[in-house]
DNA sequence: ATTACTTTTGAGACTCAATCTCATTAAAGG
DNA sequence: CCTTTAATGAGATTGAGTCTCAAAAGTAAT
């Protein structure tokens, strides 16, 4: 059952954390999924599956997951962050559609170039960046 | 002390609802500084200058100027919504600095063009979007 | 103006995601 | 094993935002 492990464990020593139980099941559970699954889903599919694992610790867990980039954090601005694992995915931004839910995910070369080239008119490093176009799918206009 | 009372109350009119005090001493709060408050702001500026107006109406008069495309809201994704009066401004994303908080505007016609693009590749007819640039402005760095 | 109708407001209860507290449990390294 | 220190669990707490419902006020027609 337990995946990757030794991604998590590797992940937790560079930060010198512990490998834990609780960790990996959580770790697990996220990488089960390319969903976008918000902190209360993750929590309420282990404790479906008869495992134990505490609201705190699923929600502690993520953080440490997102802080080593094991998992990447969504913000949909809906009050619920989403999470998805970065198993095997580079780096992209997302398309949400706001009547069913979908999201579908892009990247764009040139609008990353461009990004940065803001960056250096305003004189900023850039961290981290949100690129979210909402609408409605294929299915939903 | 009654600020762009005509564009209040037409755009309440266009919808169909009442012009009141409340209504507009919160558009007035929103008018006088182009700072990006949340409503909690808004509500304690309110309150501090004196007047009444309850938590409850701040915010449903918030939505109403969004709504109504008075006022644009900054999803920071940090858990409080920010917003702006678009008095002046045409459309820009932002550049948040994690450090001080600073915000800055950016507009580029290039990455809209490529977003409509993206858009189109998906079949996907976009609503509204989220663009921004998080990390330390020119005096953090 | 007065009336009749409907929307808006205020106070405080409530929701919901997320965080915090602190006593207990369990990794990790000697 | 033993010791040290981090992690966990249960439940309380926070904080932004929403809801409820009786009272107040805007609006339109008389």
């Amino acid at each position: 059952m337990a995946t990757n492990i030794q991604l998590l464990k590797d992940g937790l020593k560079n930060e010198g954390l512990r490998y834990t139980s609780q960790r990996q099941i959580v770790w697990d559970e996220i990488c089960k999924t390319d969903d976008h699954l918000d902190a209360e889903d993750i929590y309420f599919k282990i404790k479906t599956s008869g495992q134990k694992v505490s609201r705190a610790t699923v929600y502690r867990t993520i953080d440490v997951l997102v802080k080593n980039n094991l998992v990447r954090k969504l913000e949909l601005g809906d009050g619920r962050n989403r999470y998805e694992n970065k198993l095997d995915s580079s780096h992209h931004d997302h398309i949400v559609c706001i009547q069913c839910g979908r999201i579908d995910e892009f990247m764009d070369e040139n609008i990353e170039k461009l990004q940065d080239e803001i960056a250096k008119k305003y004189q900023f490093k850039i961290v981290r960046h949100i690129h979210q176009l909402f609408g409605l799918c294929r299915d939903c206009r």
